[in-house]
DNA sequence: AAGCATTGCAACCGCGGGAAA
DNA sequence: ATTTCCCGCGGTTGCAATGCT
């Protein structure tokens, strides 16, 4: 639609699915050559791409250690964890689950996680008025462009107290039917404690379905 | 069986930060 | 010191697959 007529050669930027043609250009490219530089990689290796394609598709598909299948337990656990400490960090969460990529987890947080929190706190369940508060409990501190764009009102974003004034604890204590998350609130007027334990999230099936 | 709705995930976009020129 | 360029991140979209009526 905006393709300029002028230097249609190359100008010709190709978007969208990628091709098994152009997943082995780029892998065999990386083989020989290594990744990054990614601008220019995307060039001499003769891809249609830009370079941000690339490195995209190298990172969150084709890179051989990257970890496919289903998120297990004790990963989401993790996941969720990580999410209360640092919010939408997903790059920085990713870090810590080898092999799984910040756009898979970004993905699983919002089709999985979020869906259930939100499902659960619909329902009258034990722990569903706890989730609602967290879940309307949008910090104004941090970047939240989930509350200013056109994101569903029907299924809002929850975004956990990852302020630096709250104290956010984690414990593992063997398996994980004894582990706790507990978000302390020691800040807000309105909220005095919010306990997320490990009890609402097992009642919200978080951690029995795969 | 067909059409519509929902889900899940791959990929794109815009922006900020940092390095290079 | 300033500008330009590129990378990486987080948010969002597009669409194929799947489910539902």
């Amino acid at each position: 639609m905006d393709k300029n007529p002028c230097n249609s050669q190359d100008a010709e930027v190709r978007k969208g699915p990628w091709t098994m043609e152009e997943d082995l250009i780029l892998i065999n490219y990386i083989a020989d050559h290594g990744d990054g530089v990614w601008n220019s990689l995307a060039k001499a290796a003769g891809l249609k791409r830009t370079g941000k394609s690339c490195r995209l598709r190298w990172l969150n598909y084709l890179r051989p250690d990257v970890r496919r299948g289903n998120i297990t337990p004790e990963e989401q656990l993790l996941i969720m964890e990580l999410h209360a400490k640092w919010g939408n960090r997903w790059s920085k969460i990713a870090k810590h689950l080898p092999g799984r990529t910040d756009n898979e987890i970004k993905n699983y947080w919002r089709t999985r996680i979020q869906k259930h929190i939100k499902q659960a706190a619909d329902q009258n369940f034990q722990g569903g008025v706890k989730a609602m508060e967290m879940m309307n409990n949008i910090n104004p501190h941090e970047h939240q462009a989930a509350s200013t764009s056109q994101v569903d009102s029907t299924m809002e974003t929850y975004s956990p107290p990852y302020d630096h004034d709250h104290v956010v604890e984690a414990f593992h204590h063997g398996t994980n039917t004894t582990t706790a998350l507990h978000y302390h609130h020691h800040h807000d007027s309105n909220v005095n404690e919010n306990y997320w334990s490990m009890e609402d999230l097992w009642s919200m099936q978080l951690l029995n379905c795969d």
